[in-house]
DNA sequence: AATTCGGGGGG
DNA sequence: CCCCCAGAATT
């Protein structure tokens, strides 16, 4: 738990300063004042809002958030109601938006929250940071914009922009160089509009100061603050390292339908896609006859197996390369198999199923 | 410090 | 194909 307290440590050395802060901060500030986008959260910035969009955001484009967003609003409408959701909703609610531990440490902080803090958010950074899935971008983002402290928010958007700012060639994925960017920020922040300042520079980096050496440097409101612009290294930074690549896995897929329902089975807690629904599936690429064998086994008389189309699900860091059988086949007896039989109708309103599985919940409509 | 966590939009 | 995205937790 200690460790997310890095951010308060004070180490900014090694970058040079920018000239005139105080005017950085002024022409940032105007140029939000008129173009700050218009998104859900902002319109009614209420710490709750705030904390569900902040999670939302991790890594997530901002279209992508908004309908999620709109939809949880409505089925959990503030933290007593999230404290107290069933596990199944929530990953509903979650689906298809990824990096599902994200939605069950809400529910973990809901309840710390009902226990100890009253059912409200707290609004120190300190207290924030302690909660699970807030981090150090998300506890100042939420102090700031959701409590107006002035601490600041190092977040993707400020790591490619001050990078440009100070023409700094330092690779900005690096632990060391986060610490020192935030320890600058700590001191760039703006002391009257943090809030306004810290998502000012998200929207500068969203529209304008974009990554892949492609910024619209004409349109910058801090033009005339930023080193790399005057030097004309704004395609050449930031620095990355080269990510590593995936690995690849092989998986078969079976769609079993048995009087009009599918086996499903839930996912382990840990690890990937944590708790969430798919088809039964197993490694390696079979043969008909192969799941034969296998079926019965878990208690399926397989009368017909006829193959699927094979389909390939990009994950960060794996691929699947799958192959589907559609079943039918008898159960042995109710309840014998390891598995939840579920309709068309319940998948579709009650069981969260990951993207990765999209080919073969399709393969069900067309029965 | 490196890896593990999803999924989609755009070059 | 590749990149990146309002990152956090774990190892």
């Amino acid at each position: 738990m200690n460790k997310k307290r890095f951010i308060l440590d004070s180490a900014a050395e090694g970058f040079p300063e920018l000239e005139v802060p105080a005017q950085f901060q002024k022409d940032l500030l105007n140029w939000y004042h008129k173009n700050a986008r218009v998104l859900p959260w902002r319109s009614q910035p209420s710490p709750y809002r705030v904390w569900i969009s902040e999670m939302m955001l991790q890594q997530t484009r901002v279209d992508t958030v908004i309908p999620y967003f709109q939809r949880f609003m409505e089925a959990l409408p503030d933290i007593p109601a999230l404290a107290e959701v069933t596990e199944d909703k929530l990953l509903k609610l979650w689906q298809g938006l990824g990096y599902y531990n994200r939605a069950l440490n809400l529910k973990k902080t809901a309840q710390v929250l009902m226990s100890q803090y009253g059912g409200q958010l707290p609004p120190d950074r300190e207290a924030l940071l302690a909660l699970p899935g807030i981090g150090p971008y998300s506890a100042g983002a939420i102090s700031s914009i959701a409590f107006g402290r002035a601490v600041p928010a190092v977040d993707g958007n400020v790591l490619r922009i001050m990078a440009r700012l100070l023409a700094s060639y330092e690779d900005i994925n690096q632990g060391a160089h986060k610490k020192k960017m935030q320890a600058f920020m700590e001191k760039l922040v703006s002391p009257e509009e943090p809030g306004n300042f810290n998502q000012g520079l998200m929207d500068l980096g969203a529209g304008i100061c974009l990554p892949n050496g492609q910024p619209k440097c004409p349109d910058c409101p801090v033009q005339a603050h930023c080193k790399a612009y005057r030097q004309e290294l704004t395609a050449l930074i930031p620095v990355k390292i080269p990510k590593k690549k995936r690995r690849i896995e092989e998986k078969t897929v079976f769609v079993i339908a048995w009087q009009e329902r599918y086996a499903l089975q839930k996912r382990k807690s840990g690890g990937l896609l944590p708790n969430l629904w798919e088809f039964p599936n197993r490694e390696g690429h079979l043969k008909p006859e192969e799941s034969r064998e296998l079926l019965k086994d878990m208690g399926i008389q397989a009368v017909s197996i006829t193959p699927l189309a094979a389909s390939k699900h990009i994950f960060s860091h794996i691929e699947w390369h799958m192959k589907g059988f559609l079943v039918t086949g008898e159960v042995d007896e109710r309840g014998a198999s390891p598995f939840t039989w579920v309709t068309k109708e319940e998948i579709q309103q009650e069981y969260s199923i990951p993207t990765a599985f999209q080919a073969y919940t399709k393969s069900l409509e067309e029965e």
